[in-house]
DNA sequence: GAGAGATTTGCATACTTTTACAGAAAATAG
DNA sequence: CTATTTTCTGTAAAAGTATGCAAATCTCTC
């Protein structure tokens, strides 16, 4: 394996003449620079990656947390960031919180503050303060999504108003029977904004003098069709007592109601209106009105603003900025049915 | 930020003991390994990961390339993967080829050779002979699954036997109308195992004294819901002329058929035998009948062998491992509709 | 109690690269 | 033509750790 001091010796000139002449960043003659590239070509010279590190302190290395790798908005976020990072000369290191839990110890104390990385994103992942110490202490610069981590920028949609905009526009349909499906909270890698739907779902129905029916507010432990169908073949069980519209969390959830309607021999949306949340693929599918909260767009920013940041690390950029969300109307929302 | 020199000096001992006492592996007293591990935890000392590789060669780094990562198959495998990897104290650093051609290059004769990772694990990509010969040559073991890299070992299904063994059992239902839905290779990533499934199909007709019909294999550009069902659609359309089965290549086509069937007022299993690939989520809860290739065990088993080589490198390994696969049956498949 | 072996530590070097510094050569200005 | 600046190159010093070697101490055994 060729090093930097054979292909300087097979060059005749200095190691530090090479090194000039391939990272192009000073003065070195146009003839020395194409001789080096040259040998180096030859010899099929790859400068090591540690000692780069070593001596330079940056590593060209993003590490980026998750807490699933196996999950639609994961997934996703994840190709997003991946794209973005890797057009700028980065590589991506993966922590995949799932792994278990003493695993997450050594993410943060060992693996993160090794000098392995730049700095790290954070997908959706709630961090105690010392973590978020252990990182800030050795200088990493820190973006996160989706989460709510104190003293770094994080971006994520206001979920208050995700859950009112859901809640609203079936309201304004004339729908008053409503129920809503959301995660319930099993991990501790996540961080809990789904509360915070249900809160903003709750609130609205009490603003428009609607008493929120505890028993229609179902958690499922996490998104999927089939958690979603499961939910609704169990809030429209007794048709005397069932709701004229669903607030699914998730596309997916949603789309599990709208299969668990059919079933049940229900018409969508004449007798049953679905909301959903992503604008996950499926939704265009199955025609589901949903909230689009754009997950690349996300990513590519968190990515961006990591990149930013890294090139000037002491500018002040605001600790959390609302990503737009919009409600995309579709067929499976209408009009309440005439009471019956 | 705490080197091995201030620990050294701090608990009173040279480096040499310092760097001996943390990694445990040779003669220390048992008092001045406690010592020293009492001094590095109140410094917060966290060894550098650059110095550590520059001098042992080792990153403990395995590289991980794949075509997408927001596709079901390689987010379900590299959850896998990674899950075993770090078990054993490696990071894993992604490389996503989905990111665009000339990044591709760059891969595979920058980042991958420069002595970041230990070892690369790909997963369903074609490479070329240059691409291999740059790895074999920087002496990093590689792995593989589902594509065929020479001199790699690779793990795959036998996809010719699971063409074969999905299409029989439709055949052995007495199904003489059987059309297939396929993957088109649209990318220069992946690798085609999809025509292998499709040949296998044909030659399971013939064997049993049916001519395969060209407009009865379909192929879509990507294993989507949305691509099944409109493919289905299509087949099904002509009521008169319609496969009495369908062999999806994987469940998410399936499904998509299932659900095309429905919206034709088609009765599965009655009217329309459905069998996929793959054991997804979705196969189960539609209750699909599938060839279950479980991409866990393939990932775990593939992260396991890349430990095993990365232990002792010069042992010998089979190069292509068949793994098993099993027909599970569901309520998707009946006997063939008698013959209108 | 002496020799053999096992255990414990320190010294010094190697890993590979970038870069501050300095000196030489070339270009430009006055 | 001298003085100044710009361009080019080499020397040498880091960066932080692991480890071979040698020396010192300790533990047995006979």
């Amino acid at each position: 394996m060729a090093g930097i001091v054979d292909v300087a010796r097979e060059a005749g000139v200095s190691t530090a003449t090479v090194s000039r002449a391939l990272s192009g960043k000073d003065y070195v003659s146009i003839e020395t620079k194409e001789l080096v590239q040259s040998v180096a070509d030859r010899l099929g010279y790859v400068p090591s990656a540690s000692a780069y590190t070593l001596v330079t302190g940056r590593t060209k290395n993003i590490g980026v947390v998750v807490p699933y790798v196996d999950r639609w908005f994961f997934s996703t976020v994840l190709e997003a960031i991946d794209r973005e990072l890797v057009k700028a000369g980065y590589d991506v290191t993966l922590y995949n919180l799932s792994s278990g839990d003493d695993h997450r110890k050594s993410i943060f104390t060992k693996s993160l503050p090794r000098k392995r990385v730049d700095a790290v994103i954070c997908v959706s992942v709630k961090m105690s303060e010392e973590e978020i110490a252990a990182l800030t202490k050795v200088n990493k610069p820190l973006v996160s999504l989706g989460g709510l981590i104190k003293g770094a920028k994080t971006i994520r949609i206001n979920d208050t108003a995700a859950g009112a905009l859901a809640t609203n526009h079936l309201l304004s349909m004339g729908h008053t029977r409503i129920a809503m499906i959301g995660q319930s909270e099993a991990s501790d890698n996540f961080y809990g904004v789904f509360d915070v739907r249900k809160v903003a779902y709750e609130a609205a129905l009490k603003e428009a003098g609607i008493e929120p029916r505890p028993g229609w507010y179902r958690a499922v432990p996490r998104y999927a069709i089939s958690e979603g169908y499961a939910a609704a073949k169990n809030l429209l069980g007794d048709p005397h007592n069932a709701p004229s519209a669903i607030f699914a969390s998730s596309d997916e959830l949603a789309v599990g109601v709208l299969l668990a309607a059919k079933d049940l021999g229900l018409n969508v949306p004449a007798d049953l209106s679905i909301v959903g949340v992503d604008n996950h693929e499926l939704a265009e599918f199955f025609g589901i009105t949903t909230i689009n909260q754009n997950v690349v767009g996300q990513g590519e920013l968190l990515a961006k603003t990591m990149l930013d940041l890294l090139d000037s690390p002491d500018q002040k950029v605001p600790e959390i900025t609302d990503w737009p969300i919009e409600l995309i109307v579709r067929s499976s929302t209408a009009r309440a049915p005439s009471q019956a």
